[in-house]
DNA sequence: CTGAAAGCGCTTACAG
DNA sequence: CTGAAAGCGCTTACAG
């Protein structure tokens, strides 16, 4: 079934029947009235490869989400999904690997003419090279900020990460905690975890306590196995340790069962806080303090600033969308 | 660029280009050399519309999951991608709702011609209905029995919904346990929770005790927050229990959090298990005794009866995949 | 308001 | 081995 049976079906031409189904001006009511009910009868869907080879641009915003292990990724997805659909956007949700070429991704739709603009959840800013070129629609990079990227075509929204990390730190220093080891990424320039581990070294060095990277930071993957297994080399050194620093929810999560399955107990023993605010870590025994990310405000502002990008073509804008200490049991003063 | 420009800068016509980019046989070393060079050095990509245009079928594999929240799907979700990549297929998934259609969704894979087969993470058979039809290419259900559905195209993977529930209800009354109470997803027809549902009152009666569904089930979403609300519920009615199982992790996180809420203990006060195997059951305090559903056999299978079909088209399979109790510190003999 | 025609960028018989 | 040409199913000036 295509255009050309439906033409015929109805006694029109192809390029009335084309105007029907783009709801275009210049058809009579009569001829629509027609053309749709053949088309509704005959449940023609118009090939979408066709349309694309001639049309200029696409019609879906594409997020493209990096990596499966992230439930943080997930619940701002969901909001941002809510978003779209109530301003009645198509959405298309991609998931790729944690290690994966989001701009690859994303310039595939591009040439394929699907996708009027991406945001994309989490992102690896090494990656957005020169390529970015041929990407020349709107674009919004949710949790890290491409403020230093500089593309016009490209706004970004996430939180201060090293105010939020300094203040996590501070809180447990305010806790009275001196002995604070931080688990976080790997550091390489230009992505979140450097930021976090500079307000790490900000958070004791404004509490007047010294940062040894070799003793205070402990690279670690943002999983659950990754923090079970680092906090449990640092319990295997023995050296004194009041506070750990997980910089998600998921190592705060591992730490906490290493502790236990040292016959230690959280926070009595050792304090743990985690980043993020998921939900598990309001859930977990006992409850997880964590520095929560608005998921609502990132959401929220991911979808403005695109939009703002689609109908205004304005510049790009860089926001931080706030952070919030959320308090759970995790903690206790020494 | 196109496929006409490489033509003009390489001095062969367009039809050569074409077998060249398409790995097609006929064509002279020299021309094929030549071509590819030019192709290279210009970065062309052909434009997969008008490609697709013209090709019969897809060429990549779409896995759809439903849902945002579901930890489980995602683990799925992160073999069955590995081993398609191993096998050097291109893969693409999706997410769509939890009550989204997800055939809708994949008809428009198939109507593109993007895809040569489907796995679907999740489903609600209710949707597989006359639309089927027009899916003609192989497709998987993962973590559903597609049994019932009967199509020639589409076969399943999932583990024994209703024995594994049987079994995780006697592992409690094989502890004493006699006043259980089961939250899980509504009864409907066709679901796996009806299975579970199922499981449940088979267990109950192998055992020798009445099963009343107001008394022994409640419904519930499967969430942490449904989880909690549920369990709180329950424990408002002071009615005396000693077990309950969470036909989720997520269910069975819910409940500890709200039992501890209520001053009470898991395993002392009140047992608690969990389904489904998923990491955090692993990693919470206490570790949480669930039944697991082994995720690389269900991905391994589906992988399998995918290939089997994309290669000889033969019929379709429906394989259960082993289920099996992974003990805890979230259950104590009554 | 309507239709005939050109053209989007490919693939694929067909003829050489 | 190679090229000219038809055609995939649409959209969009253009002419009426």
């Amino acid at each position: 079934m295509t255009i050309k049976d439906i033409a015929k079906l109805s006694g029109y031409g192809i390029g009335t029947v084309s105007r029907v189904i783009n709801k275009q001006p210049g058809v009579s009511e009569k001829a629509r009235e027609k053309i749709l009910k053949i088309i509704e009868e005959s449940n023609f869907e118009p090939n979408g490869n066709a349309r694309k080879l001639k049309r200029c641009g696409g019609n879906t915003v594409t997020i493209i989400m990096k990596g499966r292990h992230n439930s943080f990724f997930m619940e701002i997805l969901d909001r941002i999904t809510l978003l779209l659909s109530e301003l009645d956007e198509v959405v298309s949700c991609q998931i790729i690997d944690e290690d994966g070429d989001e701009v690859a991704e994303a310039l595939k739709f591009v040439r394929d003419k699907t996708s009027k603009a991406i945001i994309f959840l989490g992102a690896n800013l090494a990656l957005f090279d020169e390529r970015m070129n041929e990407l020349e629609i709107p674009c919004v990079v949710a949790t890290t900020s491409a403020r230093e990227l500089a593309f016009d075509n490209v706004s970004s929204v996430c939180v201060d990460d090293e105010a939020a990390t300094m203040e996590l730190v501070q809180y447990l220093t305010g806790y009275g905690h001196k002995d604070i080891v931080v688990m976080g990424g790997e550091i390489s320039d230009k992505q979140i975890s450097f930021s976090r581990y500079l307000g790490c070294k900000k958070g004791f060095e404004k509490s007047g306590l010294e940062f040894d990277p070799d003793k205070n930071y402990m690279a670690c993957r943002y999983s659950y196995e990754a923090g079970y297994e680092t906090t449990k080399k640092l319990l295997e050194k023995n050296i004194h340790v009041t506070a750990i620093v997980g910089l998600s929810d998921t190592i705060a999560v591992g730490a906490i069962r290493a502790i236990e399955d040292a016959g230690k107990k959280v926070p009595d023993d050792i304090s743990v806080v985690g980043f993020d605010g998921t939900v598990i870590s309001r859930f977990y025994t006992p409850r997880i303090t964590s520095m929560g990310q608005d998921i609502n405000s990132i959401a929220k502002r991911s979808v403005e600033l695109l939009m703002k990008h689609i109908h205004y073509t304005l510049g790009c804008e860089h926001d931080y969308a706030p952070h919030n200490l959320i308090e759970g049991e995790s903690v206790r003063r020494v």
